[in-house]
DNA sequence: AAGTTGACCTGAGGGC
DNA sequence: TGCCCTCAGGTCAACT
């Protein structure tokens, strides 16, 4: 589920509940996730303030009073609500942030596959995870130069590259595809036989899919909420991914999957080249 | 160095 | 109804 604009919805839902907020406890009730969650980080947390809520890539950064970080992932499946006071927790939940004076306040993370992780690093930047990831997409530092310098020499598959974080930070699987869509370029044309202003158009097309995606909330295919709890609404402007079968958006084409590979790729054979 | 594959998990959906 | 198979938004580690 969760790509950047996912994560950016639960970030900015979160943002203004968390700003200020003193940890009260840290509820573990399934530590194995993707790494196991430490025994001693609720002692870590607690009695700690949040001074801002940021994302880097797909990682949530929970910066603290101490200088330090919790990391949040929320790999493959994950979500986080603002649970009502009083809600039981179920199995897939593993843990729930529980903030507050009076304990008001409870960011409760689900996560059926068990692929995200909590961590906690005193500078979350240099952590191993974060430190060697690629420009953030929305941000300056990534431009269609950038791509086409980074893929000179490359024989991988240009949805292949833009899924590697260490080139760009924060794409998988959707918005690579529906990127490529809007760019026109096959998923599995080689990133090294892409021209500069293919690129231009890709890196355009990035953002533009990016920004669209934030503003409907994300997507929900299935597992995705906001921190409300409410689904994003973006699935139902993909023009390509998800869409095998249904007629392309841009021409007389039809959009195919292509599979083969560890994951789908969706293409119009018609006007992807 | 770059590319490929397997691994980690659970749940949903389709075919029989 | 139920069993078996395939697939799913991520990404690290091991291998060629």
């Amino acid at each position: 589920m969760p790509e950047l604009p996912e994560v950016e919805t639960t970030r900015r839902g979160l943002h203004p509940w968390l700003v200020g907020a003193p940890i009260a406890e840290l509820v573990v009730r399934e530590p194995r996730l993707r790494w196991p969650i430490d025994p001693d980080l609720g002692d870590t947390l607690r009695g700690r303030t949040v001074r801002d809520v940021l994302r880097r890539g797909k990682y949530l950064l929970l910066t603290l009073d101490t200088g330090g970080a919790l990391i949040i992932h929320l790999g493959m499946s994950g979500s986080l609500t603002l649970a009502p006071p009083g809600t039981p927790p179920g199995p897939l939940e593993p843990f729930d942030l529980v903030f507050g004076h009076d304990r008001g306040l409870c960011v409760r993370m689900r996560d059926p596959r068990r692929f995200g992780a909590l961590l906690y690093s005193d500078r979350p930047l240099a952590h191993p995870l974060l430190a060697s990831l690629g420009p953030e997409p929305l941000e300056t530092g990534f431009s269609g130069s950038y791509l086409w310098r980074r893929a000179r020499g490359r024989t991988i598959a240009i949805r292949d590259f833009l899924l590697n974080g260490q080139i760009v930070a924060g794409i998988g699987n959707i918005y690579a595809n529906e990127a490529l869509f809007g760019a026109g370029i096959h998923p599995h044309r080689a990133a090294g036989r892409i021209s500069a202003p293919r690129y231009d158009a890709l890196a355009h097309a990035i953002v533009t899919v990016l920004e669209g995606a934030i503003a409907a909330g994300g997507t929900t295919l299935k597992d995705f909420a906001h921190s409300t709890g409410r689904p994003g609404y973006f699935q139902q402007q993909l023009k390509a991914y998800g869409r095998s079968g249904a007629p392309c958006p841009r021409c007389p084409g039809m959009i195919v999957r292509l599979t083969g590979g560890a994951r789908s790729a969706y293409y119009c054979p018609g006007c992807q080249r």
